[in-house]
DNA sequence: TACCAACAAAATGTATCCATTATGGTTTTA
DNA sequence: TAAAACCATAATGGATACATTTTGTTGGTA
């Protein structure tokens, strides 16, 4: 065979859960029942019990006292709070990188933003990331490079049907062109400010239309 | 009964198990066997082994591919690069803070200090979690609040020993005393510069005293 | 002595079984 | 009719049994 299949059933379970509610597959609120799970994977419910855990400790499933694990719902005040955290994050990241760039960093990045520009939307999301992901690393802060990565991956994934109807993605492109110029200036101060404004402002828009949809989702219910 | 002692295990043994990791029963790198610990607690491995993803996710252990669950490690490196996180953010919602604080608060924080003042070594260190929780507060930042929250106990917590043997603890409830008189007079740039001081002072100091034991440690393993 | 193979012991991974608890609908009663 | 009690169903929590993998040891060979 041309790979090897045989991966530990909990892995796999989890992965294929993970995904399937970053991609919307399974929706905020769903009811995620063992038994069906289990059935779904063609698994005994001892490793899916092990991956809701997980998933749980990622907090993309909420497991209530009662033992029923539901995926989490994204309410708009807490993600603009992770937008926030983001911002701090990044913008600190950004400030320690620029002073250690070299040429080729700043060529990197300009590739990436390249490939951006004619990515299809489906790779937006974790291309966007690798932007963000060399302009820091010369920063050499894996830790906060990491809580980076999980508020990218884990939350701003689930949003990824907004990001898209939210078409803001030309401005995106023309801010990272700036971003990186600044960077190439040494213009520290400017480029921080740059960086902030792009997270806070797509926040702001983002966190408008959820809650709008929220509005009209529970509208919807109860009818 | 004075109390429900019927917990689920999976709980029980969580929460025993971080315990003893955060005060060093448990020491870096221990071997967690799934069998022993199941018979420890008197319960079979199922409850074990979610408690252990369950740690896991809190990286306080570690499961490698083969299964085996060990105590994680503290390296000097990473032990810094958390309290530069921390300061970030606590620097942040200070920031956020000042301006909404009240007088009660300002009681509340002087209180706290002199608790803190009079305290038993083994209350030192969930009392001046407090003392700093109520300083952020105002900034009305759960999610912030949060992530300190896990820093300081999931991970300071386990230096109290360190932090013990330094002996510090004087000169912080000084640092604290002038902390709260900035809050008061409202000055937010001094405030923050005093927290940013008091937060990586001992950082380094704690991360060295860290260096020289693994260093002593890994000398006495090699006899 | 050093290295490798084979085997034995122990630990983990998963399935299945039983006990307990929650849930939803039905019936009963005020 | 509305609310409370009850029961049947279904789901979870934990224990046990078995399969698989890992690890350590022993014995043999160069």
């Amino acid at each position: 065979m041309s790979e090897n299949n045989k991966q530990k059933a909990v892995l796999s379970v989890t992965e294929d859960i993970r995904a399937k509610i970053l991609d919307g597959t399974y929706p905020e609120g769903m009811a995620l029942s063992q038994v069906d799970i289990a059935s779904t994977y063609q698994v005994s419910r001892t490793p899916v019990r092990e991956a809701l855990q997980i998933l749980a400790g990622e907090e993309l499933v909420e497991i209530r006292d009662t033992g029923r694990a539901t995926v989490t719902t994204i309410s708009p005040e807490s993600f603009l709070e992770k937008c926030e955290l983001r911002a701090l994050i990044e913008v600190k990241l950004l400030e320690l990188s620029i002073p250690l760039m070299g040429a080729e960093d700043i060529a990197k990045a300009r590739e990436l933003n390249e490939s951006l520009k004619k990515c299809a939307p489906e790779e937006w999301t974790p291309l966007n990331y690798l932007f963000h992901e060399i302009l820091y690393k010369p920063a050499n802060r894996p830790l906060m490079q990491n809580v980076i990565k999980d508020l990218h991956h884990r939350h701003y994934a689930r949003l990824k049907s907004f990001i898209l109807s939210h078409r803001n993605t030309p401005r995106s492109l023309r801010e990272h062109d700036e971003l990186i110029d600044r960077c190439e200036r040494q213009d520290i101060e400017g480029a921080c400010y740059a960086l902030e404004s792009h997270i806070m402002m797509s926040a702001y828009a983002l966190a408008e239309q959820l809650k709008s949809q929220q509005l009209k989702r529970r509208q919807t219910a109860s009818l």
